[in-house]
DNA sequence: TCTGGGGTCCTAGGACCC
DNA sequence: TCTGGGGTCCTAGGACCC
């Protein structure tokens, strides 16, 4: 075992996050939820001192809003961004340490890496360093995982954050593997989801170690290449790259109303502040877009009112991160698969096929009109940014 | 009354080509 | 009319993730 895998994960991110820039939130009960108008979102996290109230993730908030109220517990709004400025800051931080190889970013709150290590003890040192690097510049406290594969160093994590026995860090070796997979019902393996669980069960596999006990031409012949791949990282054979990219593949902004809405007028307003959203994203990241998506559908919880949902994308004759062009385009899908006489509780904007903006000009004729929208959006962005999003945006 | 939001990747099937 | 095989590209939708 040269390489061995390492697995971070944030602790109830969110609200750690939220914990982290408050301390004065440190040690209380704290949830974070999703707010639309009327306040009707669900828990997204919530720290252990909330849980221990009974509160739970996923939960509606209509549900739990006497635990919440007679017990103080703090409610905060989600703030993606501050969660991804946090996480930004994480990834700089490990990466400056120059202990952990080829770290990449899995998602907002979790983290993957290498160590060129194989000795247990060792391997704990070193990561120990990581996580305490990471919890002292941050206030955020990670639980991490170290074995022979990615999914491995999953599970491993899976295990610390169980055990508080573990101080958040556990080293799965070789010659422990087996019995940790023992331990591991098949539906918590990480790239096991519901259809997989259905058609394993059928094979009578109902642990890790089970599926991991099977054949391999078995395996091969009967599931998907993806499937095979996390059979092989359960074995301690690494099976899976993860691309680190500089750019991601797509950015979207989506709600659901507090109040439903049922002409195309209304939906006009939070569409634009879609678009507005996006587009300030993919600049920041230098970055542009030739394809745009809309969706909206009807609220799916109300079986007595009629059910529509439907998207529609366009591709633009050419990368751009300008929003009024935007917007323009996405008003022009709205109106395509906008249907009246329903009432509708979601929608959403995703932009894509993104590219780095290298300046690029589509002719002569057009360069000097661009500089001048791209000097725009940069007035835009610098101003939203000192006084806030929003502040200014685009009528039209 | 009220039930999230933001992502990636794989695969099957159609269109088109030789 | 019917008949082939191989290849590529694209797209929609599924599956999975946090």
């Amino acid at each position: 075992m040269d390489t061995t895998y390492l697995h971070i994960d944030c602790n109830t991110f969110f609200a750690s996050c939220e914990v982290a820039t408050n301390p004065g939130l440190a040690g209380k009960p704290v949830v974070v939820a999703n707010d639309n108008e009327v306040g009707g979102g669900i828990i997204l996290a919530l720290t252990k001192e909330a849980k221990a109230l009974g509160l739970q993730r996923g939960q509606p908030l209509f549900q739990v809003r006497r635990i919440i109220e007679n017990n103080g517990v703090t409610l905060c709004k989600c703030d993606h961004n501050k969660y991804r400025r946090i996480s930004a800051q994480i990834m700089n931080l490990v990466k400056e340490q120059e202990v952990v190889l080829d770290f990449v970013q899995y998602s907002v709150d979790e983290f993957f890496g290498q160590l060129p290590l194989s000795d247990p003890d060792e391997i704990r040192h070193y990561t120990k360093m990581v996580k305490d690097h990471i919890t002292s510049n941050t206030g955020i406290p990670v639980s991490c995982g170290c074995s022979q594969s990615y999914t491995l160093a999953k599970t491993a994590t899976h295990f610390a954050k169980q055990y508080p026995a573990y101080h958040g860090i556990c080293v799965l070796p070789p010659d422990k593997r087996k019995r940790a997979l023992q331990l591991t019902k098949i539906n918590e393996v990480w790239g096991i989801g519901r259809q997989s669980v259905k058609q394993l069960m059928l094979q009578g596999v109902a642990t890790a170690a089970d599926f991991a006990g099977m054949e391999g031409q078995r395996v091969r012949s009967l599931f998907s290449t993806a499937l095979y791949n996390t059979y092989k990282e359960l074995n301690g054979i690494p099976s899976i790259t993860l691309r680190h990219r500089d750019l991601q593949q797509s950015i979207s902004q989506s709600h659901t109303f507090g109040v439903m809405l049922g002409t195309e007028q209304e939906l006009e307003a939070p569409i634009r502040g879609f678009v507005s959203h996006c587009a300030t994203r993919l600049r920041s990241q230098k970055g542009t877009c030739d394809i745009i998506t809309l969706f909206l559908s009807t609220n799916r919880h109300r079986q007595d009112l009629p059910q529509y949902s439907n998207s529609a994308f366009t591709r633009l004759p050419a990368g751009t991160n300008d929003t009024p062009l935007l917007t323009k385009a996405a008003l022009r899908l709205l109106h395509e698969i906008f249907r009246p006489g329903y009432l509708y509780k979601q929608a959403g904007v995703i932009l894509g096929g993104i590219e780095e903006d290298d300046g690029h000009q589509l002719d002569l004729f057009t360069a000097q009109h661009d500089e001048r929208r791209r000097k725009l959006m940069e007035i835009t962005d610098t101003i939203n940014k000192k006084y806030g999003t929003d502040s200014i945006g685009f009528i039209k």
